[in-house]
DNA sequence: TGACTAATTTAGAGCGTTTTAAGCGCTGTT
DNA sequence: AACAGCGCTTAAAACGCTCTAAATTAGTCA
């Protein structure tokens, strides 16, 4: 609207061109392909070659073109990553997944579910970069989409449970993180200790049996109380609710999630009961909210590193060992105690 | 480990390559650029063409090859965007960013800032993407820097005011954001109105002297009263607890953000203070927390949907209309009104 | 010195697209 | 008769890199 008005198709400002390996090669005397070994750190070139190239390359400013490099290799050596972005947990899980894949040496792409992109778009998407494996975090397709994806280009599943899944899956424990709450109540000496649920899946299954059988292993069969709950604020609340109202008070409550386990927080505050003093609270996830100096909240830790680690080791297994029979990895989750458990009066 | 051990560099299983366009071409006995024109839907190929080719194309389940096509082209048909993954502001700026990209025809490639990847490294991996644009949410970098990076590729920044900025900037205004909390405040009947600083920064200065602004507008010059604080939460608890001790508790406090309100808010209602009804209390963000049950605080939203408008908005001038002189787009942020102010007693 | 080997270097053919310019068999106009 | 134009199609040359195979140079030893 301002100045000129010729086309600048891709350049924006009047930019001079990037510089090419051509022009690399021009200004040290030497072939195309002498500079590519050297700017790849491949094997041959003398040493006097490299320090020229790696000169005149930082000189002219020189970025190798991903695009013509992938194409020429026909290797991208892209992770594809879809997340979340709203996630506070994927966040995690995409940080660690950076440093592993950098280790590796691969690079990631994201792409993000909002409400208008599902997760079909975002495999689409990653397909279209020519990622060479797919990492899905909290993939909620059936399973035969993912198995069809995985035709596709290696994918992993992380953070969900997926019956008779034809892909890789890593994922933690929840029976067993449940379980370890239950273990870390009872050494405090609470015995009557309740569950709110979540929605639906098979998380919220997983979860509700490891209460189950933590319950039966400690000799608490009959104390086993599970409220129904959904994975929201609003849901711990009326959780909560439900329990005064029921004028039978446990010492302890576990919620299926963090969010869960706030709202309950707040409904018993807000009656009047002590926390952790006259009832413990626990949640799951270990989400930022957890962490609030208001909250404090004791929860169980997915152990994102881990999680990430493996899923990036999973991909390479089948990118550069081959491996194509499917694996699920299985991490134990770890119990976080902070100021909402206490030990029974 | 498992099977066989035949190097399978790019593939993982044993898939069969991608079509190309010389697949599909071969299919209906026509040339790749004939079904490249009808693919990209140029005008030129005949209706009956570009129906035999269509059905060609999703028989054998063809999916054009970004990089071929990037590089052919010249134009990547990419935005590159740096975000800091662990914000939820980001998140929200980022999903309406994807909305207005694709508006364009454009695709979005993420760059997340990490403990280990500071703004710099963001930056190379965009333009190693031959991103045509590049939109940085929050970047901290020197003035110089960024125009450094607007001669590579038109950049935009996003939510930070740059003094002399050599590029293009979107952001809210914040002295404005804080003016019309005060002036919402002073509509309620408050006249003791304190405020809780943030750090430093440019933001930080904005809205500081929005409120002091604000206050000598209606008159309450003598009523200013700045508080230490911080961006966090335990800041805003600290604030508070200062604020208790001072013995002059005012009727309404304007926290420098959502977290700090919440720390403040915490302090308070731990000190048997009602909010609203004692005190009322304004954060800053609009983000996940404030609109949390237990918190529902009033707050000011800086419109991540304009924001994200306006950004596409301003590469797509430089890019596809060749304006070269950076602007600056100041939007108003807007109020949000919940449950932390009331009216004075 | 020449023959032979080892160490470097490079020509050139792709990679899967886009794009330019030319070509198809016509009709219509000078 | 020459040729410009029609609506469509296509051959072939890029794009910036990688990689194979072959060429060149340097080094060693008899």
């Amino acid at each position: 609207m301002d100045d000129l008005d010729s086309a600048h198709p891709a350049g924006g400002n009047g930019a001079t061109p990037r510089p090419r390996l051509e022009d690399v090669a021009a200004r040290v005397g030497l072939s195309t392909a002498s500079v590519s070994l050297v700017l790849r750190n491949v094997a041959g070139p003398s040493e006097r070659t490299r320090r020229r190239v790696l000169k005149a390359a930082a000189e002219l400013g020189y970025r190798p073109d991903r695009n013509a490099s992938a194409l020429a290799s026909r290797r991208s050596r892209l992770l594809g990553v879809m997340v979340d972005i709203h996630s506070p947990f994927h966040a995690e899980l995409v940080e660690h997944l950076h440093t592993a894949a950098e280790e590796v040496g691969y690079d990631l792409v994201l792409s993000t579910l909002t409400r208008t992109r599902d997760e079909n778009m975002a495999f689409e998407t990653l397909l279209a970069f020519r990622c060479e494996a797919l990492i899905l975090l909290g993939a909620v397709s059936p399973a035969h989409v993912l198995a069809e994806l995985d035709r596709k280009a290696p994918a992993i599943s992380v953070g969900r449970r997926i019956a008779e899944a034809d892909l890789d899956v890593v994922r933690t424990a929840d029976d067993d993180g449940v379980g370890q709450i239950v273990d870390h109540l009872v050494a405090l000496g609470h015995r009557s200790i309740a569950y709110v649920d979540g929605g639906k899946g098979a998380i919220v299954t997983d979860r509700r049996r490891g209460y189950r059988d933590a319950m039966r292993r400690h000799g608490l069969d009959k104390r086993i109380r599970v409220l129904r709950g959904d994975i929201t604020e609003a849901a711990g609340e009326r959780a909560g609710r439900d329990l005064l109202d029921s004028g039978d008070l446990p010492s302890a409550v576990v919620a299926y999630n963090d969010q869960c386990a706030i709202g309950l927080l707040t409904a018993l505050r807000r009656a009047g009961v002590e926390v952790p003093d006259t009832v413990s609270v626990v949640g799951y996830d270990d989400d930022a909210l957890s962490r609030l100096a208001c909250f404090d909240l004791t929860t169980v830790s997915q152990n994102a590193e881990e999680q990430a680690r493996q899923a990036v080791a999973a991909a390479m297994e089948r990118l550069e060992r081959g491996r194509t029979t499917p694996r699920e990895i299985v991490l134990a989750p770890s119990l976080v105690v902070r100021g909402t458990t206490a030990r029974t009066r």
